[in-house]
DNA sequence: CTGTTAGCGCCTTCAT
DNA sequence: ATGAAGGCGCTAACAG
């Protein structure tokens, strides 16, 4: 391995002269700074972050823990991140617990031992635990689309029981009076807001009894497949009610695929037949003909949100802890019966 | 910030002692342990994993560079890597090059600079540059799901040519005789050994003129939305062809979704007016109802087997490099016209 | 503008 | 079974 001190011992200078050269940090005369270049590349010295990070005490890391990375909700929120995070020269790593928390807290163990600079952490469960450890360390930390009870910590969110109210009251204006409520368990703060906001439209319009809810099984882990599993199978049930529900609200987006799913296997048209709307958006991937109606939440935004708080955290700002809300969006596609628009796929 | 020397302290032992609780090595008698680990717990101890490897010359650390985290494949692939590694006790730091040589080289850089223990790289391009800087460093690497002409390198990949003649065999045996083929950039040697096995079939039933062959432009970066947007033009040209096709070879998962999308929205109905093939399942996220008649190449297993290899090497096995090809399974759906089995869910 | 000294926190080596 | 010395590769702090 290629040290900093062959180099120096090439290039006929001191290590820290070839360390200012590669950090571009302090003086250094041309000539000399030629010189070094070419040594380095004459020998193809890479610079051991290792020793450097336990020098500089910054690893110029960010540590992403999240709970579904094959949602594309969490993805395009990790692209967020990653994009505001290597605009300003922190790399991230990305760690994923599955909706467990024993996962999340080893990811935090080892991401702790790395020294990441801070951490932009969706809780699993509560978040409590994991907090504390995260605060105990001193490491900056930011909450993201989740409530936690901890109010000494920053958190960025969309507005859940304001989206899925908006999408009740849109459901009641088409004339639904038999609806059906497909939520995760209710341990999650977003499937619990997203209920309780719908529930209120109901509510409003005096249908408040008109709505049961089905929620996912509580599991160590929670996530894609398993997500759409559960909701086929809560839409299989919702079927048989009675009076037989003529709308389906979704919690997330895999509830939405997997209710999709289970009508088409029940030969229950959308929407002729049956409403469905749900929360987050999935094109352009995930459906090739979107037309599902959904309150919209621009994951990509929170990502660089977040990272934006953070690195505010890690300049040394001190000021209050803060909540930020962003609001949701709501795009009425065919799903819902919007005729207007064809659905169309670029 | 605690160190391994306030710990010592608290537990009146040497704080080499501490180390060898922490690392379960060496002797300590049951009663040390105990002391130490209660200090430990009281002070909240987190070891510098930083300064352990700087030390130990050891990260316990894989990287894994791919070119487009949004493809399910390579997420599938990811996991698979995942579990093998978090398995032996490996963490892996997951790099996403968008198919770009820049991006792929910048990754590279950094994750060398962090003293990765390995590397699992799928190459943009050729390979051979990012692969040259890995070996000079001395890193271990395993190449996958792509041909590169460095034979001193273990690589693990799909036989793609195969893949693709017996999709072509298939969509023969059916009648076919007027097909299209869209694919992938020529540089990616996943889409040019699929182009010239499906060739290989046509070519046999004496059928070589009757398919056209569609490149996705060449791209700084090449990833998801933009193949899929990709397969949507290059399937409505394909559309205008004449004769037209009857049936359509789309070189990946991403390109049949955009292909699926412009038959979709040229009222082109599937399997009815066009048969559909393509490489990699999609199933269940992507799709709500299966039905792409695909050659499925188990991404899972592949990680599984690329992370063996070099876990092996990395405990200094000596044997010769090796390719290992693995072979794909063509699962017959609806979108070719299978009439046996009914589309369903789960 | 360049260099010297020292030490980040831990573990390897060698001693006891 | 436990400890002391030293150094991994780099850069902060201070000289000159």
């Amino acid at each position: 391995m290629t040290t900093i001190q062959h180099v120096a011992k090439r290039a006929g200078v001191a290590p820290i002269t070839v360390s200012r050269v590669v950090n571009k940090s302090g003086y250094v005369t041309q000539s000399v700074r030629d010189r070094v270049e070419t040594a380095i590349a004459d020998l193809g010295y890479v610079p051991n972050g290792l020793a450097r990070s336990l020098r500089s005490r910054r690893t110029q890391t960010l540590a992403l823990i999240l709970t579904d990375v094959t949602n594309p909700f969490f993805t395009t929120l990790a692209r967020g991140v990653e994009d505001a995070a290597s605009a300003a020269g922190f790399m991230v790593i990305l760690g994923n617990s599955d909706e467990g928390e024993a996962k999340e807290r080893e990811y935090l163990q080892v991401l702790l031992q790395r020294q990441v600079d801070g951490i932009l952490l969706v809780p699993a469960g509560n978040g409590a635990e994991s907090l504390r450890v995260i605060q105990q360390q001193g490491t900056p930390v930011v909450v993201m689309d989740r409530r936690v009870q901890n109010t000494e910590v920053d958190v960025v969110r969309y507005d859940s029981e304001a989206g899925a109210y908006h999408l009740g009251r849109h459901l009641i204006s088409l004339g639904h009076q038999a609806l059906a409520i497909i939520a995760g368990p209710r341990e999650v703060s977003t499937s619990e807001d997203r209920v309780t906001g719908f529930q209120r439209a109901l509510t409003e319009a005096g249908l408040e009894r008109s709505a049961p809810v089905y929620h996912g099984k509580i599991a160590t882990v929670y996530y894609g497949a398993l997500t759409q599993k559960s909701g086929y199978e809560m839409t299989q049930e919702a079927l048989k009610a009675e009076p037989r529900p003529t709308a389906i609200f979704a919690a997330n987006n895999f509830l939405a695929l997997g209710a999709l799913g289970a009508l088409h296997d029940a030969g229950v048209r959308v929407p002729e037949d049956m409403a469905v709307v749900t929360f987050d958006d999935l094109l352009p991937a995930f459906i090739p003909v979107p037309f599902l109606t959904v309150a919209d939440q621009p994951a990509y935004e929170m990502g660089q949100k977040a990272v934006e708080m953070l690195l505010s955290r890690l300049s040394g700002k001190q000021e209050p802890f803060q909540e930020i809300l962003l609001e949701s969006k709501i795009i009425v596609r065919q799903s819902s019966g919007n005729k207007r628009e064809p659905a169309k796929s670029f």
